[in-house]
Order: C-alpha cells, then sequence, then structure tokens
DNA sequence: TGAATAGTGTCTATAAGACAATATCCC
DNA sequence: GGGATATTGTCTTATAGACACTATTCA
C-alpha cells in the first residue's frame, strides 16, 4: 500500500494505470423521428463481422479526451450530419457476450428530430437507411422492437440493438407524460393538431382530442404565432411555438 | 479494410481488441435509505490518493467477465453485506477529467434498502458511515446535494460524487409519481402512515393525507395483512403488504 | 355550396383537497 | 376517562372525457 503521507502529486505521478484489464467503451445514438404514424430509426449497415449486413444503431469508441456526451454529439454529427437536436443518455449496456469480438460496454443515447431533418438524412449510399419501427408491447411494458425497411421487410439487427432502440421507445413514451418531448419531434412551428398525433404516434395510442387541447394549452409551453396554416383545403389551424421555461 | 467474404469464424480469430486505447470503467452503487425525517446513503472513507479522507459511493472497477448488473451486485454486497435488495441503472458519468488518475467512465447505480438493513450495515471500522442527504432544490430539479454526519457536520464529497448522489435522489423523487418506489424503502409490512411517511421524506414536501390513503388503496398494489400494530400509545393502524403485479 | 377540419361551450364522471365525526388502542 | 392516532364519510373544487355546435378555409 501507498504511504498515505505522501502528497496528492506525488501519488498520481506513481499512479499505474494499465494495471487493470479495461474494456472497451462504446457511445450508440438512437436517432428518433415520429411522422407517418410510426416511430422511425435510424440504422447503418454493418459492412463488417460481426453481424456483417446486419443493422447497427450509429456508434463509436469514446475517445481517450473526450466526454460521453462530447463523444454522442460527434457521432450524431459524423453519422447523420445533426447538430444541435436534443441528445440525452439513455442506458449502459454491459452484457460481457454481447460483442463477440472483446469486451465493449456501450452507453446508448437518443437524439430526437423533427421529421424534415430526419427526411433529410443522407441515405443516398445504402449503408444508412431509416428504419420503421414495429413497437409489440403496450404503454412502458418495454422490450425489443422490430425494425422495417421503405418497403416493410424485417430488417436484421446487429447485437443487442433491438434492445437499445426498445429502451430508446420506453423511455420516450415516459417522458410524454411529463416533459415538453413532444416539441423536439417537430419543427419550430405546428398546429395542436399536429403535436396531437406525435404523441399518439410516440404513445401508440389515441388519445381525447379536446382534453389534449385543454391540457397543451393549460401547460403554459405554448405560445400562439399569430399565424395560420396555408393551402390545407380546410379552415387552417394556428400555429404555435414552444416557449422555453425561463423559470424552473 | 478486411475481406467481407471471410467467415465470421476467421474474423473473429484476427481481431485485435488492442488497437484502441481503452478507458477504465468503474461501477459505483449509490444505496439509500429514508427515514428519521430524511433521505440517506452509505459512504466509504478514501484512504489513498486523489481525495484521501473525503468520503465517496462505493464502487469498484468492472471485471473482464461479469455484466454491469452483476459488478452493482458484487459491490453492494462486499461493501455493504447487502442481498437481494433493490438495485437498479442510474446514469454513467464521463467527463475526462473526472479522476485525475487516469481516464475513469463511471456507471452509477442505486439501491433501495429499508432502515433496519441501511442501521444494519457494518460502520465499526470508521470507514463506512451512513450520511444524511441535504438536498438544496425542490422537486426533480437536479443538481448536487450535501452530505451530513450523524453529529451535523458536513462531510467531503469525492470526485463528482456529490453529482451522482443528486442524480440518485432526483431519479427516486421521479419514480415516486408512477411506480411503487416506497415499498423498497420499507419492511414487508408496515402502515400507511409508514408509507406516507417515506414519500413524504423522499419527496420532501407533505401530501395530503386523505388523499394519500384513498391513492394508495386505489392503486391495487397494497393488501392488509389483517394484523396490526402493537403497543403504539394510540390505535393500532393495520399493516399492510406490497402486492407484486403478476398482470402488467 | 359542400367537404373538411378548427375551435368553443357545456354536461358528466372522476380524483384531489378540506374538514368533520367516529373508532380504537394504551395509559 | 384522557390522549393520541386510525378510519370513515361528506362536501367542494379541479380536471378529463364526451358530445354538440359554430367557424373558416378551399374546391
Amino acid at each position: 500500500m501507498s504511504d498515505k503521507r505522501q502528497s496528492e502529486r506525488e501519488f498520481l505521478a506513481s499512479y499505474d494505470a494499465s494495471q487493470f484489464d479495461r474494456p472497451s467503451v462504446a457511445v450508440d445514438v438512437v436517432i428518433l423521428g415520429a411522422f407517418a404514424g410510426a416511430l422511425h430509426a435510424i440504422l447503418v449497415k454493418r459492412t463488417e463481422h460481426p453481424g456483417l449486413n446486419a443493422w447497427a444503431v450509429p456508434g463509436g469508441f469514446v475517445r481517450m479526451d473526450e466526454s460521453l456526451d462530447a463523444a454522442a454529439a460527434r457521432i450524431l454529427s459524423d453519422k447523420a450530419g445533426l447538430e444541435g437536436v436534443f441528445l440525452e443518455q439513455l442506458y449502459t449496456f454491459g452484457a460481457p457476450d454481447r460483442d463477440p469480438r472483446t469486451r465493449v460496454i456501450a452507453v446508448a443515447y437518443y437524439a430526437l428530430v423533427d421529421e424534415a431533418r430526419f427526411q433529410g438524412i443522407d441515405t443516398s449510399d445504402q449503408l444508412v437507411a431509416a428504419a420503421r419501427l414495429d413497437v409489440p408491447w403496450p404503454g412502458e411494458t418495454g422490450g425489443p422492437v422490430q425494425c422495417v425497411n421503405a418497403d416493410g421487410e424485417p430488417m436484421p439487427i446487429a447485437f443487442d440493438h433491438e434492445d437499445i432502440l426498445g429502451l430508446a421507445v420506453k423511455r420516450v413514451r415516459g417522458r410524454l407524460n411529463y416533459s415538453p418531448v413532444g416539441f423536439q419531434l417537430l419543427p419550430d412551428q405546428f398546429t395542436l393538431r399536429d403535436l396531437q398525433e406525435v404523441h399518439e404516434t410516440v404513445s401508440g395510442v389515441g388519445v381525447n382530442k379536446d382534453s389534449f387541447r385543454r391540457r397543451m394549452l393549460a401547460s403554459g409551453t405554448l405560445e400562439a404565432t399569430g399565424e395560420r396554416q396555408r393551402d390545407v383545403g380546410h379552415r387552417p389551424a394556428e400555429l404555435y411555438r414552444f416557449i422555453r421555461r425561463s423559470a424552473v
């Protein structure tokens, strides 16, 4: 044991950082959009073993000098070209055999983006694709989710990424109840119906229209812009904007 | 790039697991109890630099062949002698400079135990102590919490562990609203008043007694045992028990 | 004018807060 | 009996769901 009276400086200089085996640490980012009646996620095709040709959540190894949040933001930018979107840590997956190569601990994040940004992600090289999520459980039960491509065909998922996607869905559903998460999935201006559709898409169940309107308007997080929809073939709805809660 | 046509077996055999620098991964476990009108946590005294003589959340490095959950259970058993208690992952802390020795990513867990088990933890060697948590923010605002010892004196906290403790408090407060978390902090049998006191201790605010009783009895998670308190100096209250929800 | 959806008003059912009255134990 | 808390019942208020009705736009 070291001499307790030595200074902290001396101790740090003599510390042997390599004395333990260390796992690899990866950061995976679930990029979620809510539109067309379903949740969607961005997946990347694996071009290497293990799981060659299966689809995975975008990720990468954390660098020694960057925080986990910074690693997630870097992956979001590099793999999807997204900046400044909602990004939050989800869960850390650490089963010893989740990656057959070596011990990899994955810190999962999830990002929420509006439809325009989601659809704007470059998928032209066939190695990045949007997947529609098929959630086989109600409410916040939890569990893996299935992914289908634009043609409705199931997509094979690599590693434990079905579980990561499932947990992201569970988390977003949970946040709906007490947090203005819907705004992250919408553009700056939106109608109350847009907001309701996002809530229904995320939760998977329909809500009462009148009650939803009242609740949202009473929440104090919405602000009418004074503008209205255009060219909609029916009475145009008022456009609203999210107010950042200044007082917490 | 590797030849995509090689088999997965061949690829795994040739994979070089040591090609990247890897951070150390630790698991820290916040052990929480709710009694005497405050939340309490178990802390251990640091006997090494950095943070010599400061107090830290019990933790240890994850082994290469154990899951994160297993590492947390091992730490809970080794440091506090606790088995079979509620244990859940909290958050992963990964700031590059959170430990001055080397890059250490900490996967934080929190455990909830009833008062008898909490008080039963061996603190006789002066290296383990119970801390009363002083939460300086309302509701689920979040932020660091202060720790005071049995004599009411502030305890210096090592690393970013004030933040870990603060996040554990925030998480437990959040779970109160939609999850039977109070039961984890109580023994098998308890009165409605016991349950109310735990809720008030965790949340930091008083609740309406009548409404609380009705809500709990209507929740379907409580079962009357038919037994009553003994030797209490007033009308004894009925004892209840938690029913595990069989149907989800 | 008609189709379609936006937005308002009202009634009812449910849950929460407040408060009073009664019950039951130990001393 | 007195002190203390448990338990029940009722009234009031706030919110959610249901439904009817009016408003506004484009084709």
